[in-house]
DNA sequence: CTGATTCCATACGCTAGCGTACGGTACATT
DNA sequence: AATGTACCGTACGCTAGCGTATGGAATCAG
């Protein structure tokens, strides 16, 4: 497939994005990426200014997709609240990152911004967003009116520490999170 | 205080702690940690091997600590499981490190653990006796207990995830969640 | 066909960190 | 006092990664 003979700025930045995920911040090198593409580092320096540039370009990039993502959640399937949270904790545990080859890439994303300055305010700045959005859910429903904003934190909060659990089932705490939030313990089937 | 003239293989330790609370990963270095204890690497490399003779020693340290801190909390405190949970939350949510200076010392730990195969199987195996514990507290709560194993991982997951969230107060997320599951909204006044 | 522009390779100097070698000091032991 | 041991400083060669400079190939404009 990846057989074109030119590489382009968001080349990089999908490759960027691919070895955060495998090797952590410290896939983020130059050279390391270079090699990935098989391509020498002069070809990094035309298409960036430096790491840094890289580095923001890609955070520039993951912020849009994640609000791109909001939108497309707000104005599409039920129009019921109750049933939009049930359809976005699908959503998110299954979060495969579609075009980025491995998952778990806003997984690493946290995992960088939790030391680094830059990665954070973006990381910050998304996360505020989604747990708006999700506060406008639970507040739109009898049942959780009234914790909405710590019922958002809490299911949030409940998606990021699964994933990072090698023994939990990220989409089984969800659902269940949900059940004890709306009073039920097991109204949906799957 | 630390005017101690030599050091011991455990000041590296505790060293090596500080630096990765602070730091990351990436503050397990030799000569940075030397440079922080104001002394050379030689006297590094006469404790230890090499870095990773640390990161183990490091990671060995840390499994005993978790082991003693679920020892202490099983026989202390009320007898009374229900209650227990409430208190486990409120010691897990404060978790200052007592002696390591910086607090978020098992975040950094976990942060680590995402890139590093080592410390992964370290944190594995201490995540999942700590699961087995609240799982058999849970157990043992009449209106928890036939969702024993999954509340344990969503109690758990929600301190992990709240944690990393800014935006959350990680007391609030526990009590409330742990609130929900007994069925009660708001049992325990503070 | 000729330039100009785009994209990449190669080579260079620089720094941070690794692990080793060896030398030096302080303190205990006898 | 002499010797040994524990602890640390200094200097060395090595590698990985940074950013720069410069030239070459390929493609497009005219």
């Amino acid at each position: 497939m990846t057989e074109k003979t030119k590489l382009t700025a968001l080349d990089w930045i999908k490759g960027g994005f691919r070895s955060l995920a495998s090797d952590g911040p410290q896939g983020l090198k130059a050279e390391v990426l270079a090699r990935k593409l098989k391509v020498s580092k002069g070809s990094f320096y035309w298409h960036f200014k430096d790491v840094a540039a890289l580095k923001t370009a890609m955070l520039d990039h993951w912020e849009e997709l994640a609000t791109q993502q909001i939108i497309a959640q707000v104005d599409a399937g039920s129009p019921d609240p109750k049933q939009r949270l049930y359809d976005l904790i699908e959503i998110a545990a299954s979060e495969v990152s579609e075009e980025y080859g491995a998952n778990g890439v806003s997984n690493a994303l946290r995992n960088w911004a939790q030391f680094d300055e830059l990665a954070r305010a973006y990381t910050t700045k998304i996360d505020r967003r989604r747990l708006e959005y999700v506060e406008s859910l639970f507040s739109q429903v009898p049942q959780t009116r009234k914790h909405a904003k710590i019922n958002a934190q809490i299911l949030y909060a409940t998606l990021i520490g699964a994933e990072q659990l090698d023994q939990a089932d990220t989409k089984a705490c969800l659902a269940q999170t949900l059940d004890i939030m709306m009073g039920s313990s097991r109204p949906i089937p799957a």
